[in-house]
DNA sequence: ATTATCTATAGATCTATAGATAATGC
DNA sequence: ATTATCTATAGATCTATAGATAATGC
């Protein structure tokens, strides 16, 4: 018997209250709609609808819409950035991990459910509730550019090529968005070839075997 | 004078009418509004406001509010397209013109007036009203697949490489959105030399020089 | 007479809160 | 007694239309 469950009114639709159940419901509602049509074109309505409980009652899980918003963006982030942390403290030759993080990210964002990467380009990431998610996102593009200055970069040119390589991975969101049919494995090994030869690398099955490596040992 | 200038009941800030003036300042306050918070959170009565006029005035230029963001869109894409035409029939190495089209679309985008490359991000472009500008987005695509093709990669490689290549022009929308104060002219040629990059060739300064001159003649 | 604007408003929302209710837990 | 939901609604919008009005043009 699972803990709380079935503790509360049960929903209109029959089912038996739960917590957890509800909150992952929500957000995978709002993970579908946000991503879909947008943020602010998005009710709470829907949102719920989807979800399979009242319009108000959303408001026992989350203090407001945006909350919900935030919440999607930092379960987005979060393993990039943990992953990102480990390959820069990890020994080898920086093309080879900058290789790595670029494949498991784009294969984070066109790997998951919905095409969460597409909440990244929403406008209302600047609002000011969602400061931590931009500071997220921010180490994780700093930790690429630890990768791209020990791959040989001038110094001069890192920050540019940071944001060209940072670019490159999170056009992955665009590129689902514009065909939901992609063949999502030949897109990330080919973005991560990608990411190598704008750092002036071209990339050999030698080097993505090392890589693959690498990604097994740390998130083995 | 300007024909028709001051025909029609003045506006309450007390301008003259005028129908062009109207227009433009109508799309430039639209195109501020929607690349800063997006099309849905921004209200017909905000862009009115900045435009110097009242809400419902709007109606007398635009018959719905999605035809101004499809004006912003179809004046965004159409000079990258027109270029992209010229470029696909020109003569000369494909790396040349693929990295005279990336720096030429990267410029205007990275120098108009607002960010409006950021409106190709936003969830609304996928609406029934704006086909238009889609074909036109993936008319400006397909020009980028010629050339990238002509550039020597692999045929069954062209398709995904292609997605590289455009999304790294585009993702200068983002880089501009999260550095506002960025450097214009240096992440173009940069831009510009990472896309050739994508296609397996290292930009010469001879590359770069010619590519300039070719512009200079197609746009001269 | 034509044009470009205005004022006023209908009708349709949308978010969030207040307070009630139907479960389980003790 | 606590929990997770519900119903109802307040208050604040937002888009688009109807009809009036203040210019210029003929």
């Amino acid at each position: 018997m699972v803990k709380g469950a079935g503790v509360g009114r049960p929903r209109a639709s029959g089912a038996a209250a739960s917590r957890p159940d509800a909150r992952q419901a929500v957000l995978d509602a709002a993970g579908e709609l946000f991503t879909g049509a947008g943020y602010a074109a998005t009710t709470t309505r829907a949102i719920a609808e989807r979800a399979g409980l009242r319009q108000a009652s959303l408001y026992y899980h989350f203090p407001a819409k945006e909350d919900i918003l935030a919440a999607l963006l930092a379960e987005t982030v979060r393993p990039s950035l943990d992953l990102a942390a480990r390959l820069v403290g990890a020994s080898g030759p920086a093309a080879v991990r900058l290789w790595a993080l670029a494949y498991a990210d784009i294969g984070l964002l066109g790997g998951a459910r919905h095409n969460l990467g597409a909440l990244y380009l929403l406008p209302e990431v600047g609002s000011a509730n969602l400061a931590r998610f931009r500071a997220e996102r921010a180490d994780l593009k700093a930790s690429y550019g630890r990768l791209v200055a020990a791959a040989g970069v001038a110094p001069e040119a890192v920050a540019i090529r940071t944001d060209l390589v940072f670019g490159l991975v999170e056009s992955i969101a665009v590129v689902r968005r514009d065909d939901p049919e992609l063949d999502v494995e030949a897109h990330v090994r080919e973005g991560a070839d990608g990411v190598v030869r704008l750092v002036g690398v071209e990339p050999s099955e030698e080097l993505r075997a090392e890589a693959h490596t690498l990604l097994a040992t740390l998130t083995g």
